[in-house]
DNA sequence: GTCAATACTGAGACTCGGTATCAGGACGGC
DNA sequence: GCCGTCCTGATACCGAGTCTCAGTATTGAC
């Protein structure tokens, strides 16, 4: 899969040129199947700036083509967002997988929540750590 | 208020010393009524190193008697527990408030999510981002 | 086609939050 | 009082991310 089209359209769509930088780091992402660091992607694009690669990959978050994955550990991993829309996270704490999930319960459970005390909600994160169901095969108990 | 009686004690239980920087520190805390970062505590507490007071924040984080809060910008705050149980967060954008809240029923859809998609849930996190009712009504709209 | 305005880039310095190291000091048990 | 352990402060270091700035690419107008 090279440089996801859509994305190379919603870039153009929003007014950005897409030069070859970003295009090169369009195609690293979609070489990547699992969360990915910076610092990885430099390594893969040893011709790219870094400051180059943190602005496309924060242009790409506001596109919503990439999404930020914060860790337990306060660390922060990006992915390829595939759903494109509002979502949350299952992250696996052996194997670093990420799963994307929608529920609109759960996002109705925070607006009441947010309702109930007042208060204007404007966004929100819900992130879930443990283990994924292979990880759990791997290493039945813990 | 001075020094948290029973976080002074939650410490001495787990067998740690509570020596003068920890007490200056756990003082310092009680005396901030809202979300503060490590920056500030080491402003007010100029005799005691950086490091100790990373590491004692560190130590009241295990010991849940200071919780994290990551912000929308991806900075982070720290916060004297209230609930010291699990909680999730309320936080206003605008004055940087942090409210706490516990929703059993929230908390149910999580792991009803977790289980159907295979997953071993060990913890989570939610986060809410908005305007608290006091902000609302200083600039009612947006 | 060429020209000017603007967007984008890369290098590198810098900031900020946090950790590692290490020598020295304070406790606590005996 | 002595010894082992825990704790501390100074400082160096690290990783993630931003800022700056001069140079380059792209685009639109003519």
């Amino acid at each position: 899969m090279s440089a996801l089209p859509d994305s190379t359209e919603r870039l153009e769509d929003t007014g950005y040129r897409l030069t070859a930088p970003r295009r090169a780091v369009l195609d690293a992402i979609s070489g990547i199947n699992r969360p990915f660091t910076i610092e990885e992607l430099n390594e893969r694009l040893p011709n790219i700036g870094r400051a180059t690669v943190f602005r496309t990959i924060k242009l790409l978050q506001e596109l919503e083509i990439v999404c930020r994955v914060p860790l337990e550990d306060g660390g922060v991993r990006y992915e390829r967002s595939r759903s494109g829309a509002h979502h949350h996270h299952l992250i696996c704490s052996p194997c670093g997988s990420v799963t994307e999930f929608i529920d609109p319960a759960l996002d109705a459970a925070i607006e009441q929540n947010a309702a109930s005390a007042g208060f204007a909600i404007e966004g929100h994160s819900v992130e879930l750590y443990g283990r994924c169901a292979p990880c759990q095969q791997a290493a039945p108990a813990s």
